[in-house]
DNA sequence: TTGTAGGCGTTATCAA
DNA sequence: TTGATAACGCCTACAA
């Protein structure tokens, strides 16, 4: 153990120490650092050395200010608490990395304020260009994209923007061939526990759930729909709830993997088997859907591209090109073992 | 939908744009928008408004260079791909938000050479402070921090490394209450799924784990001790591993909740009942633990604290004050449903 | 191939 | 109470 350390904040070397030290002006030094071709190469060699030996870091700070690029991206999500939000870190993290940007992380927990004054924040940074993970500022984005003139790119907003540079999961279509795999496998009565009403994904499984009933001559029952938070509590509290009902569902379409942990919770609870009595598709295919009891059949959502695909669009569009955009990423059934064919 | 929009850097507003409007010098400026007392209340308020309509927003880097502060931390994580790592993300971004400072995260893969580049990266940019999690740079810390002159706080490092401003669980404590718990339970034969050798909690956990057998009377049997990998894969191996043996064991104190999680998917396979079969303990307590089946009982870490006392301690340090440290914070208990009495 | 000078947007130090 | 003026550390013309 060391001591009480006082770190004291030894000052930086800095270019011109460099040059003193080397006798030659500011501006060699400057290009030999940045390697550029007018210099003689002993040059650049003697003062890379020196730079090496004085341990010389260049100060990003002053590089932005003169060179009018920051090399920073802003990275706003939701939270982090939940796995799917945590994965789409990892790609946007690493490409900018490998791009020589370093990422500021916020996060707006779904208040439009805050989100706001984290995109204000990002801009003061002078950031070159955002990434925001289920937005709720909607219709603003535009907007705030335009006056900050720094491009943003959204991934699966959670209010429904008409912005240009989004990159989301088929809601609708990975709902929709969930349900329909469920009545592939005789089920009837399907049930839906549901993100909240207000955000644009929970209404577009909704729809994607509904329409594939109907596709199939099934009919609506409005009981069969339970609004969840799309998180365990939701999913726990819905199923017992819908399994409570008179005619109860025999299989059940949730929002996403953490309705469904929550569902194979409640259902236990009550005493249901899964998938006996009750199969259950998921929406996301999160790490550990595999390791549930009984492994769960979902529908895959590529993270991993989802974010490869918005960082990769935000680099083209710092570049000046414009990238082939919205983007919509086609999801897959995944089947394990929480279905079965309905039992008659 | 937009039309292809060009997103034409717009030039910012600057003091000098607002000192021209408002007919006053640069300094009177940046005296309103701070505000100082030295300045005219009326003159303040016709600066703020000026600012206001234009849509000023201060430059941070320019600030940064003039100022010799950037307002800014670097967060280095090995990965956001467990809950426990995304989690601890949380109070260290909020406690930095809300103090005004801003953070840029990176991650290190738990590889020497990506640390070192990712703190030198943070150092570039100015940081005031930095909190890496899972550092595997050991006894350089202290020297970084020496030569960098900045802050540098641990969290839970994997190697171990005698540096001040460290904070982590009671690895040895914890591992140590959950296999006592386990021997009140009746059991003898007691199995440890670790994490790999190399890292400090997994050495931490293990001598924890021995050293409850020994208080006990307990034989030490090394048949019974797997290395795993701190994630899935390793308690599902490790569990068929153990359960193979011609003595089985009849209780598992693992290193996490991740490799329980394995645990019990390996169980299950193997049909071996949890925990009429066998009991398990994980280590975390991670927000899914109490959905699994069965419910887990583990070891809770106070993730939310082990960020909390990070970041507090590091602002400390920022304000050149010497924080209490270092800091282990105690485990506890959770009882849930994966342990039963051992039958005799 | 090298150096000089100006500027990036602010803050800080003096004077006035 | 206000205003010049010099940093901050680096980059980019433009000259030499």
């Amino acid at each position: 153990m060391t001591g009480p350390t006082t770190i004291r904040q030894s000052r930086r070397v800095t270019i011109d120490r460099i040059a003193r030290e080397a006798g030659v002006s500011l501006t060699t030094v400057s290009r030999a650092l940045n390697d550029r071709p007018d210099i003689h190469p002993d040059t650049r060699a003697r003062i890379l050395a020196i730079a090496q030996e004085l341990g010389y870091t260049p100060s990003a700070i002053a590089r932005s200010l003169a060179g009018q690029r920051t090399h920073t991206i802003g990275l706003a999500v939701r939270t982090h608490l939940d796995a799917w939000a945590a994965q789409i870190l990892l790609p946007i993290e690493e490409a900018a990395r490998d791009s020589g940007y370093e990422v500021f992380v916020s996060t707006h927990h779904a208040e439009a304020e805050r989100e706001r004054s984290v995109l204000r924040t990002f801009y003061s940074r002078h950031v070159e260009g955002m990434v925001v993970v289920s937005s709720v500022l909607g219709e603003d984005i535009p907007a705030l994209q335009e006056s900050m003139g720094i491009p943003i790119v959204l991934i699966s907003p959670l209010i429904q923007a008409s912005h240009r540079y989004t990159v989301q999961a088929h809601d609708y279509g990975g709902a929709r061939s969930g349900t329909e795999y469920l009545i592939r496998l005789g089920h009837r009565r399907i049930a839906h526990i549901g993100a909240p009403e207000w955000t644009a994904p929970g209404r577009d499984r909704l729809q994607g759930y509904r329409a594939a009933l109907e596709a199939h001559g099934i009919p609506w029952d409005p009981e069969l729909v339970f609004e969840g938070d799309a998180h365990e509590t939701g999913g726990s509290e819905g199923v017992q709830a819908l399994l409570a009902l008179a005619d109860a569902p025999t299989a059940l379409m949730c929002f996403n993997d953490l309705t469904a942990v929550g569902v194979l919770h409640g259902a236990r609870i009550r005493g249901v088997r899964v998938p006996e009595d009750l199969s259950v598709v998921g929406f996301d295919d999160v790490p550990l859907a595999k390791y549930l009891d009984p492994p769960l059949s979902t529908i895959r959502q590529d993270v991993e591209a989802l974010g490869g695909h918005a960082i990769r669009m935000l680099f083209a569009l710092i570049a000046g090109r414009e990238p082939q955009a919205p983007i919509v990423l086609d999801t897959v059934l995944v089947e394990r073992l929480s279905c079965a064919p309905r039992v008659a």
